[in-house]
DNA sequence: CTGTTAGCGCTTTCAG
DNA sequence: CTGAAAGCGCTAACAG
């Protein structure tokens, strides 16, 4: 008689208590709750009103036990710390709350195996569906979740076949961006500082550098590359680089644009005079900074809410859903830091 | 009949499958997940490599439904779009990853309807425990979770009663630690830029600094109440306070400092030289704005992880936990924007 | 339109 | 140390 480890939740108000207040059916609870229009007004009525006085609030786990999956979706992000990922993880949810979903938010910090952890935990919840930024494009996590049925769109990760929705950035045309306007500027030695190059951000930024430079004809691309894409591991990118400063510095992202700038003008070096200077993601502060900083502008907010609204439409309605890959386009915004 | 409904779940790996394969009962696989100790190396072993060849996850929503609650707590953030919120998530996020517990990522952004919406979504998913930075002290939404005997700890706003956990940071003294400086750099006519006081956070950092008015028996406090603590928001103070400008402005928080600054420099107004500018938080981006910003430090991370821990201390250990209420003091970090 | 009933997958006594 | 069986709260099929 497994009664007495209720603990200090003796008097769980269930479906069933409601149902003998309203002088109704378990069922016909149920149906008050999931298929309204299938009960009476009056009976409805009657058994709204006990919901309320008894305060009943369902039973998550057991109706996710009986459909299969919860009323929650996972959003896996690759990096908390960045205002480029937290305003992403902001419009998802926005929309999501709305929608009376739940968000498991997860941070793989860049490591793969934290990812793998994380979304073997999504798994287990019986979420609904996940949104995920991957670290790289190993697509063994994603697999444990396909397996399992679960729908997932990537989030600034372009899919690389047809068979889920994605919704992304760019970021080739915008590395193009960057490194053509450095050009124009006038720069012929132009560092790249950016993360790890399995992580595709960083790689397609590169990549679209190396292509300006190369339909210009002229200029050098020297690499930096860092573990952390972090203002301090900017900081220690600059230090480096003193030595033997080129024209100009394009950081995959604008905490590192951050730390870079703060660690030239610290020594002196004048930004844009010595060294122009241009970030990734336009973030908020990223305008704000010591010598406002050029940067590239994506629109993460609304990517967040997108990716959001793809994933709902896959679980709502599995049958008439087609994946989508959609790609926004990213804006150069010059400021200060490259306006010699 | 209820088996057509397996929709693309079909091979859904339970335990009972892991049993068969294993050659031994559900109640044995069971006991594997959860106390290894009692079951024998021997068969032990054989059922995780059965786990793991037919890749074997448990479904939490059983578990949850048995046990009376998850493996998940809810955050209730204040504002996901200010820094030093999304830094106490992930110092919340990175301790309960490493417990292998999920998060439930919400954000009220200061309205008490979104609260209490998302409150009751919580209580639905069964979570194990909630961690809130609370809108104001109606206590309602956290009575929803009491009942249920869903422990709560309070983030970045004080226990009002010793009947739970609460972590936070003195924001009288930050207030205080504030007008104090700006006083002792020669100002007199300030303004306070904050939002609503009905949240604490505004009320608590308003009333030290009028105590340090008081106490230096100088200066006098107008006040800008703003509806959201954003960059814009500090914008829009800012052009109210054109016409008559004040020795010095303290504002609420950072990124309405942020807002402040870049309107006033915008329209020729020196910080420091006119009017000095406090913010609060001291977020990353506050040192390396166009004029580094002079702030109050706090650490949301240690906030975030240390109410983390006393969550699950909680959970974890009904009997021996004892309530903490725990604050930090704030710290005054001088930079240029007071610097005249 | 409403009641009855059979599980969803897991944990946990209780016997063996 | 392991197996058998009951039941957590809810939903959906079916009968009335």
């Amino acid at each position: 008689m497994p009664r007495s480890e209720a603990g200090s939740r003796d008097r769980t108000v269930g479906i069933k208590q409601v149902a003998l207040h309203a002088g109704v059916s378990a069922g016909t609870v149920s149906n008050v709750l999931n298929r309204p229009e299938r009960v009476a007004a009056e009976t409805r009525a009657r058994v709204e009103q006990v919901i309320k006085e008894l305060g009943f609030v369902r039973n998550g786990s057991a109706a996710s036990l009986r459909f299969g999956h919860g009323r929650t979706i996972g959003l896996m992000m690759l990096d908390l710390g960045n205002p480029f990922f937290t305003e992403m993880a902001r419009g998802v949810e926005d929309l999501m709350s709305e929608r009376e979903y739940g968000v498991i938010l997860c941070g793989s910090a860049g490591q793969e195996l934290r990812e793998e952890r994380n979304m073997r935990m999504l798994a287990e919840q019986q979420v609904r569906g996940v949104l995920v930024t991957p670290v790289n494009d190993n697509r063994d996590s994603l697999a444990l979740l396909r397996e399992r049925g679960i729908p997932t769109v990537m989030l600034d990760h372009a899919a690389t076949r047809a068979d889920q929705c994605s919704v992304t950035v760019d970021d080739v045309t915008g590395g193009h961006l960057a490194a053509s306007h450095l050009l124009e500027r006038g720069a012929r030695d132009i560092v790249f500082v950016g993360g790890p190059l399995t992580t595709r951000q960083n790689a397609d930024r590169r990549a679209g550098a190396l292509r300006a430079l190369r339909e210009a004809g002229h200029g050098t691309l020297r690499e930096m590359i860092v573990e952390e894409m972090t203002s301090r591991a900017g900081d220690e990118a600059a230090e480096h680089l003193l030595a033997e400063l080129p024209d100009a510095i394009f950081c995959a992202n604008d905490l590192l644009a951050m730390g870079v700038l703060r660690l030239l003008l610290q020594q002196g070096v004048r930004v844009p005079g010595r060294v122009l200077l241009i970030g990734y993601d336009d973030i908020e502060y990223a305008r704000a900074s010591a010598i406002p900083l050029t940067s590239i502008r994506q629109p993460p907010y609304k990517l967040g809410q997108i990716a959001a609204e793809l994933l709902l439409d896959e679980c709502d309605h599995p049958g008439s859903h087609v994946h989508q890959q959609i790609m926004f386009q990213p804006e150069l915004i010059v400021r200060e830091s490259t306006s010699r």
